[in-house]
DNA sequence: TCGTTTATCATGCACTCGCATGATAAAAGC
DNA sequence: GCTTTTATCATGCGAGTGCATGATAAACGA
């Protein structure tokens, strides 16, 4: 047997590569070579852990996927389920820089997904299992006493995420601070909490 | 003098054409060939009327505002200010084949914005004349007292003009019917007009 | 030690890109 | 009629693209 290598180390180290490219330089310009240069290797070494260039980008939304995840389940919070709900929300905000390299490239591959199926089916598998996450968190806020019980936790669950996901763009380009998003959210959670 | 052409007239109409390009093979795959061909010319016609790409594409996106703005204040409602706020909303949204089509192409130039300035500069200073419009209905709607009188216009225009940018995408790949965006958006409505 | 398998590389190919160039046609003033 | 200005076109160029190919190196089993 010949040198070993760990595959999906590799795959996710030139993931790691596209993720980098596009936040620098966009979606668009998302090339063999220049993943290869991003990644301190050649182009041949990146053709052969990926089928061609679309199986490259699906994976490196995968790959965006799970860090994102990952980084929301290990957030602080303050222990309650409407503490862990404003944080798993601020979570996708581009409020600081590690999270603004996060929001900019998913922007780009939450617009692509609009042309490029398998984008649009990696998505559509995640987004029940986000907004389970919410949704059940508000139950267990409204079991706690910390939430209005007759509040519908499936469509406040749509509402904050749509919410959250529509103040990405704004925050990218300017036009909000981070401290008005901030603001935004507790406005909308406020309201579950207290009833107005 | 020569041939007499009308160049705004022009220039639209090329405009049009990337929009519908981008619609059916998306933001990536516009290139002046493309697009003169959809347009039904020859490509040097195209590079008569813009500097280059970035400026057609510049355009495009300006021409899609003003469309979208005429098509929003065209749009019928019961004449009261709630009433209006649901349909400038729901307009937003891939709700029928014409709103698909320019929440496909908008997506597209929203997230191109991230990396293209003029684009970003484009939608910054469209901004806040949305989000004065969205307010404008809402102190108007309190003041007619169909809502409640303690909410905050500037933010409650903040979190519904995000939230339905938000749900842009879900509808687009097919996550929403367009009966659960409606549903969701009556449903933040009616808390702001009842209170609950 | 030799052969097999894997990893990595450099290179070539057909294609597309944005843009520049020069030619042609058309319309108006002189 | 002739010139000038504008509109439109076909074509060429250098650069970059995804992908295929063949060579080289490395590591293990036989």
């Amino acid at each position: 047997m010949p040198k070993i290598v760990d595959h999906e180390a590799r795959r996710r180290q030139i993931a790691d590569a596209v993720h980098r490219v596009i936040d620098a330089r966009g979606l668009d310009s998302v090339s063999l070579r220049e993943v290869a240069a991003e990644a301190g290797m050649s182009m041949g070494a990146v053709q052969h852990y990926f089928a061609g260039k679309d199986e490259m980008l699906t994976l490196a939304m995968l790959h965006l996927n799970t860090r994102i995840t990952l980084r929301v389940a290990g957030a602080a919070h303050d222990g309650t389920p409407l503490g862990l709900l404003r944080v798993a929300l601020l979570e996708l905000l581009p409020l600081d820089e590690e999270r603004r390299f996060e929001a900019r490239v998913g922007l780009a591959f939450l617009a692509r997904s609009v042309v490029a199926e398998p984008l649009a089916a990696l998505l559509r598998e995640g987004m029940p299992l986000v907004l389970a996450f919410y949704s059940d968190q508000i139950r267990a806020a409204q079991a706690a006493g910390q939430m209005v019980a007759d509040l519908d936790p499936g469509l406040e669950a749509t509402v904050l995420f749509a919410f959250a996901q529509g103040m990405v763009n704004p925050l990218l380009i300017g036009h909000y601070r981070a401290e008005d998003a901030v603001a935004a959210i507790d406005y909308q959670l406020r309201r579950l909490s207290t009833g107005r």
